[in-house]
DNA sequence: GTTGACCTTGGACCTTGGTCTAGGGTTATA
DNA sequence: TATAACCCTAGACCAAGGTCCAAGGTCAAC
């Protein structure tokens, strides 16, 4: 599918989607036509790829690690062992990323907790994760 | 104690402290020292404060979103019962974030056991969620 | 062959989240 | 009472992540 098309299915604006790849985090394939500046193809993958972009960036990753991060799909010429290798050191950001939030949600709930019972003792304090 | 100080134990610049006293972040009180431009005091609870806020931050929530979630700590005039609808907003806001990264985590898991199977069959997608 | 809807590049501009510098006041210690 | 080591404000500057034209090429349909 071509730029506008792609954008809108993905739920970006033409302009970020052409940002992105100037960035390197989208590969598309380029049209015979257009002339000197040939049109941008863009596939399903490239859908997948824009929503996992969106959502890692929700999650605080910036761009730049996002494309370190997407080396996964310039990974066409790479061993099985080590694209499984860079997908291992990804998956363990995000469950990196994953125990964060778990620490604050935890927090937040003895908090809650400590409200709801009156605020009686000493207010939780974030530093202390065993709250219970 | 005093700015750089309460910078130092934060682990961030004074610089940055004064932009988060400016942006509603931190609301230190004021000493009587200091003349015209009084002495900012920041506690144990502006400490807490910083910490939350780093990791709300490297969680993807924009400093805005923070201050709005940081309610909580203009609250002094407010109800137990506001209070703790407020923090439970919050925690709401915690809890959609913790499942974006676990749908993160299920696709990538599941990918790389594709990975390790020889990746036969179709590649999984973000898009569906059920891939085991 | 012209009209409208696309596409391209290039560069200016905006917001967010800081960082840095200048200029000046205060405090503690000697 | 002078000096170092703080504190304050105000404003310029910076990088990241976009956003918004302008100028021009291409394509499909009439």
């Amino acid at each position: 599918m071509l730029i506008s098309e792609f954008a809108r299915q993905a739920g970006i604006s033409t302009d970020t989607v052409r940002f992105y790849v100037r960035k390197g985090l989208l590969k598309p394939e380029q049209s015979v036509k257009g002339g000197a500046n040939p049109y941008q193809i863009f596939s399903e993958d490239h859908l997948d790829t824009a929503r996992i972009i969106k959502l890692a960036q929700s999650l605080g990753f910036t761009l730049r690690e996002i494309a370190d991060l997407g080396e996964e799909y310039a990974s066409a010429g790479m061993s099985l062992d080590r694209r499984l290798e860079i997908m291992r050191s990804q998956c363990d950001r995000f469950d990196a990323k994953a125990k964060q939030i778990n620490a604050v949600r935890q927090y937040m709930r003895c908090k809650i907790a400590w409200m709801e019972n009156g605020e009686k003792g000493p207010e939780p304090r974030f530093g202390n994760t065993a709250c219970g």
